[in-house]
DNA sequence: GAGCTAAACGCAACTGAGTTGCATCTAGCT
DNA sequence: AGCTAGATGCAACTCAGTTGCGTTTAGCTC
């Protein structure tokens, strides 16, 4: 069950609990959805968090397990809040791109299929992303 | 069977044949292995391809469908030349990404499987992305 | 509560991928 | 050989993300 107490949660991975951090961490769990850094920004834009600290808010956030990112294909990095008792997510359910709006969801409940790789090789990671339109913007 | 002569195959999708669009083509078909944009600036050096005019030649052979690109981790595109007659690569197979030496390599023989998306999105493609170290680096 | 210090923040400057605009060149047509 | 749409070369730009460094602050000790 996901604790949404962001300061409780930076304590509970003791890292210092700070205004952006604990902003940022907040916005990500009510969001519930992968999101991109320049959309942060402007999300948070009442809050005015730098941009060089929001990378290393995220950043840090993503050391301690809080936060994981998903790639759109775009090439951009969508962060997402996600559940510590939780197996993490990446590498865990695929992710749907919207082409038009941009919004990215998880496809939970879905797990990866295991893909054999060639002898001698090493998966540490997996990521699987449609695209397409979603139902809005269809 | 891929025809792997360049100049026969850019006249055969109805495009000027040029001296840069031979070579990258002719390059990316013996490679038969994603490339990225810099890595081919450098392997082209002796023909001192122009920043630009690759971009450029590799948005048209994708647009022809002589060559598709697949996604790195790092967010930057690789390129690869593909059988005209063969189904096209993105959305057909998994690929595996070298964290170490940036390698990537497509994992062919290996389909991607049928994912459920909610009711009113629409798929136009998938990609599947594995990460980890190859038999050299590991 | 005051003082201390490692960690975090703010700002400027940078890198690297990819794009755009425009003048020049050329493939391949007549 | 001449013509022109399409391709190239070059400069300048955007946007994501990083680095360096001086300043501020969380949270520890006393």
């Amino acid at each position: 069950m996901l604790n949404k107490n962001p300061s409780l949660l930076l304590k509970s991975v003791n890292v210092r609990v700070t205004q952006q951090r604990e902003t940022v961490l907040a916005y990500l769990i009510e969001k519930a959805q992968p999101i991109r850094h320049a959309e942060l920004i402007d999300e948070l834009k009442p809050y005015h968090i730098e941009r060089v600290t929001l990378y290393r808010v995220l950043s840090k956030l993503m050391d301690v397990g809080l936060v994981h990112r998903v790639q759109g294909s775009d090439g951009t990095w969508r962060y997402c809040a996600h559940d510590l008792s939780e197996e993490h997510c990446p590498g865990g359910h695929p992710h749907f791109l919207c082409e038009k709006c941009g919004d990215m969801i998880c496809l939970e409940g879905q797990r990866l299929p295991r893909v054999e790789v060639p002898k001698g090789y090493e998966v540490h990671n997996k990521q699987f992303l449609l695209q397409g339109y979603c139902n809005r913007c269809k």
